[in-house]
DNA sequence: ATGACTCATATGTCATCTAC
DNA sequence: GTAGATGACATATGAGTCAT
């Protein structure tokens, strides 16, 4: 709670937060210099300032300048909430882009704060008019993704044709008669805007195949998953070793080996629940009441009038006592070693885990991003699209790496799939730069630019490749930079490498990779460098630029790596769609780019 | 790979009050 | 008396993180 208790015992609301006391959350432009500087007013001020680029609507995304693509917010807005000492409420549909001083309303005009002790006595009760329902029920068409939060309906309560009744009410009026009225909602994109026609009218959707709210599982879900899980051990493990002692059914679960690369994989065939969730549902659900005695149930259950019923009431988060009192259950005997999840604390801006910094040391599993590969799967790719000039097609490797590595591989070359539903941090990295910093760029090959067509000319060699390989995404800081790199004053350290490339005639790779290796660049990481930009000096430039930018914003080895959908950088993916002739996988790239890999990569 | 958690959300229940 | 309104809280679980 962004509140600060004063001598009297009241609360007062800080600058920067709702109408109930929660902090507004923003998230402001990496790019901008006075990052630092508006974080800590805004954490000052009851605010909450996001680390990572959130689409939520709710956050709002303060910049320099606006952006084309989404809604942006002038650090005016913050001046001038200061400068007031007041701030509008961002509800569901504020827009803060447009001229948002429109939206601010004199703190006066807030409705009194609430008393927390006070002792209420009951409103009378007001009666809900059939315009209010029917104002109800518009409402949750145009956001039907909340129409299941108690939040949403707070909101509701202060518009003026539901004055009178509270949040929980209308939820309550909602719930109990309303919802089976609902029928259909409006269409909504993905930050729940909703969606015109060509004729500018909106989009109706039927409540069931909306898609807005958490998919429950089914009993259904729950029979297909423990099926499908016993299909797939039945064929990646040998019958003797998990046949059963014991007990009623043929098989010891207990013996089950369940990969995590399974789960993706069956959230791409079954992407009603994510990859996470089939996980969570066989570990705590599949698993602790049987898999082959579910599938038991639910045949059962198929004879019985209300058919069969998914899994529940398996989880142990709480118990009942005696006495019916909840408990929490017993906490593990390994006590906590620190503070997990705080994600909405102030203190989560300050979490040392998200701070890998110029400094930092990578801690195992950190920032692990969901949808990113694994070691293995990141590791065979680029493995593979180093060794695909010359030999067997990708595709055809994959099958054989496919069978051989349980299903690790094909993951990572997927373009969706596991991941899909889920923002992929990979690319988010590239959504985040700047348009500002766009304008920075330097040309595409046979633009005018300092670079002209200059490719850093590859040494003849049997394998010209083969110090040029991509790393693994989740490498370390320390995979990438030797210590001689932290010794430079990082300032000058950029400038030097651009100057150093922009002077670069038609080099030989050993000078480049010389002079990068002594700036404190492991030799890895500069093959990685040449092998994402074709060593073209131009994208070198460029690439050093967004590494250069990801260091200062303490971003995840990872991210850094990959300069994902720009011309001219390339990946394991793009390398492969290059290879099947999967243009379409390439429409970013230009045709000179396109023909500037052929030849790096010996393509004929 | 997995156990052990946290968090937020989704859903349900219940006692009490009020209007009719 | 009864149906509906109201407020408060409990419970279940999907989704995610972290440590081992």
């Amino acid at each position: 709670m962004a509140v600060s208790p004063t001598s009297a015992g009241h609360e007062i609301r800080k600058i920067f937060t709702t109408l109930h006391n929660e902090p507004i959350e923003f998230y402001i432009d990496p790019a901008s210099a006075e990052r630092e500087k508006y974080t800590e007013l805004i954490v000052k001020n009851g605010g909450f300032v996001h680390e990572q680029e959130s689409l939520l609507p709710t956050v709002i995304y303060l910049t320099e300048r606006a952006w084309d693509t989404r809604p942006t917010v002038p650090f005016l807005f913050v001046d001038d909430a200061l400068a007031r000492g007041y701030v509008v409420d961002p509800g569901y549909d504020k827009n803060y882009a447009k001229d948002y001083h429109n939206q601010l309303v004199p703190r006066e005009q807030y409705p009194a704060e609430k008393t927390k002790k006070a002792k209420k006595s009951r409103a009378p009760t007001t009666r809900f008019t059939a315009e209010a329902d029917h104002y109800i029920l518009e409402q949750v068409r145009m956001k039907p993704r909340f129409r299941t939060t108690h939040k949403f309906f707070e909101e509701l309560a202060s518009h003026e044709p539901l004055k009178g009744h509270t949040g929980n009410l209308i939820r309550s009026r909602y719930r109990l008669q309303l919802e089976n009225k609902l029928n259909y909602v409006y269409k909504t994109d993905e930050y729940d805007r909703i969606l015109l026609d060509a004729n500018g009218q909106r989009i109706c959707v039927p409540v069931e195949s909306a898609k807005t709210l958490k998919t429950k599982y089914t009993a259904q879900d729950d029979y297909q998953l423990c099926t499908d899980v016993i299909d797939h051990v039945l064929r990646h493990q040998s019958r003797a070793l998990i046949a059963a002692t014991s007990g009623p059914y043929p098989y010891d679960e207990d013996k089950f080996s369940i990969s995590i690369s399974f789960f993706d994989q069956y959230a791409h065939q079954h992407p009603h629940h994510t990859s996470l969730s089939w996980r969570d549902r066989y570990r705590k659900f599949a698993r602790k009441f049987g898999l082959q005695a579910y599938k038991a149930f639910y045949e059962q259950g198929l004879n019985t009038k209300d058919g069969p019923t998914p899994m529940k009431s398996l989880t142990e988060r709480r118990v009942k006592d005696e006495d019916g009192n909840t408990v929490a259950k017993e906490p593990s005997s390994k006590k906590r070693k620190s503070q997990r999840g705080a994600v909405y604390s102030l203190g989560a801006v300050m979490d040392p885990h998200t701070d890998l910094g110029f400094h930092g040391h990578e801690v195992p599993g950190m920032n692990q991003m969901p949808g990113q590969y694994d070691v293995e799967s990141a590791a065979a790719v680029a493995q593979m699209a180093v060794n695909s000039r010359g030999n067997a097609r990708i595709d055809k490797a994959l099958e054989e790496q496919n069978s051989n590595l349980d299903d690790n591989i094909d993951d990572a070359l997927r373009e969706s799939g596991a991941g899909a539903g889920r923002v992929n941090m990979v690319d988010e990295i590239d959504s985040a730069i700047h348009p500002n910093l766009q304008a920075h760029r330097v040309g595409h090959i046979g633009d005018e630019n300092a670079f002209g067509d200059i490719d850093i000319k590859v040494p003849d060699s049997q394998d010209p490749l083969a110090e040029m390989n991509y790393m693994p995404r989740d490498c370390t800081l320390d995979d990438l930079f030797t210590g001689l790199f932290y010794e430079e004053d990082q300032k000058n350290v950029l400038g030097r490498i651009l100057n150093y490339l922009e002077d670069l005639a038609a080099q030989e790779t050993g000078k480049v990779i010389d002079k990068l290796e002594g700036i404190g660049l492991t030799r890895k990481f500069v093959g990685h460098i040449l092998r994402v930009t074709s060593a073209h000096a131009m994208y070198v430039h460029e690439y050093m630029t967004h590494v250069f930018r990801c260091l200062d914003q303490s971003k995840h080895s990872g991210t850094l790596l990959f300069v994902h959908d720009r011309d001219g950088f390339w990946t394991p993916e793009a390398d492969e769609a290059l290879e099947k002739q999967n243009y379409a996988a390439l429409s970013h790239m230009s045709e000179s780019s396109i023909n500037l890999r052929r030849d790096f990569l010996g393509f004929a």
